[in-house]
DNA sequence: GATAATGACATACGCTGCGTATGTCAACTC
DNA sequence: GAGTTGACATACGCAGCGTATGTCATTATC
């Protein structure tokens, strides 16, 4: 039996121990995973891990790294797939919403990832979604959808009224309930920023 | 020399350990803060932070319980201070950023808190700072001042707004100048929710 | 006012988890 | 095919945490 080449080998060897601390960091928090642990059940030692990544920190670095690709990639996904500039927007912010309910990247992108690593907006990756909404924010601008004169900062207060909203969600009593009335406010908030004043 | 009361002697003892705790935590962050150094700091062991508080957790929670306390003392004054409901909604919500610029509180109640503790909006009081957004809004409301069906829901985006507007402001190249912005482009959210198109 | 009982701490111990230094063995180089 | 690189595993030491235990002063009881 020939092996593969090495370089495939490496590759396989970091994917495993970013998966397996995904899980770790996803499920117990980061702060309770135990690397030992975790490389064992990728089959390997706390070895590779250094090795590959530096230390805990690194591996958590990569581990964000993936998620926010994820996340980037739905996110365009979700707006190209509106017509409407505003529509598309706005099910945008709610995509955001939602896919920060899911308790993997509550963990890690909004708990653990800014308490080990500090503020996300100086992640080189997790700019990556707040780019994202700032270039549909510029974009409704030019088209005079919306009277924003500073994109990028308000992109950050929506960002961050998404973050917080989904974390109300998720800890709510009865989260479908929340939810509704999360996004009902959050599109209230939206439709402040709009020029004129006729909704839909 | 005659001693003081035992009851005294506690309060002391807590409130030592608290204060080491709070200075601890606001610099190095929680994980890092070690249990025997900053009990030595404040003249004592883990044996008395044990008894006291239980843990790392539990003093973490007095620590927090003591802040939020301040901040929402701190809130609650501003508020009162303006005759306008409007203007003093407005100024309480920059307060709240502004509060968030301090690196013991962003540390504390931003960081290291929602980690180990969970959502905030779960604890006892920093609902206290939520609070007193909800009753702001709720009071703009009934006085037909803003359009919003749901007081309690528009805090928490805003709550959450404000904290990112604040994340962003603190790790700024120009502190001063990303504050700037940030306010403005807050103000502009807040607007939105006006009943009428008349601004100030 | 002597004795008992409570409780506020300190001390002592063992364990877990991390970082580093070192070893080993397979894969590429020539 | 001998040498070199590098991908990992193993081994060791240390710090930090939680608990079990000890000690001593204060308060309660008579």
């Amino acid at each position: 039996m020939v092996h593969k080449p090495r370089s495939e080998m490496i590759a396989e060897t970091r994917a495993k121990l970013i998966a397996a601390a995904r899980r770790a960091f996803g499920t117990v928090g980061y702060a309770e995973a135990s690397m030992d642990d975790f490389t064992a059940e990728a089959g390997l030692t706390r070895g590779a891990l250094y090795h590959h990544f530096g230390g805990k920190e690194g591996l958590l670095k990569a581990v964000i790294a993936e998620i926010d690709a994820e996340m980037t990639d739905r996110l365009n996904g979700i707006s190209a797939r509106h017509s409407d500039p505003w529509q598309g927007f706005v099910h945008e912010c709610i995509a955001y919403i939602e896919m920060a309910l899911e308790p993997e990247i509550q963990r890690i992108m909004l708990l653990d990832g800014p308490a080990v690593l500090g503020d996300p907006f100086n992640w080189p990756n997790q700019t990556g979604c707040i780019r994202s909404l700032t270039a549909s924010l510029s974009r409704l601008a030019r088209e005079g959808l919306i009277d924003v004169e500073d994109p990028e900062a308000t992109a950050r207060m929506i960002s961050g009224a998404s973050l917080h909203a989904s974390m109300w969600i998720a800890n709510a009593d009865d989260p479908p309930a929340a939810s509704k009335r999360a996004v009902a406010a959050f599109k209230r908030l939206l439709e402040g920023l709009r020029t004129g004043r006729n909704r839909d």
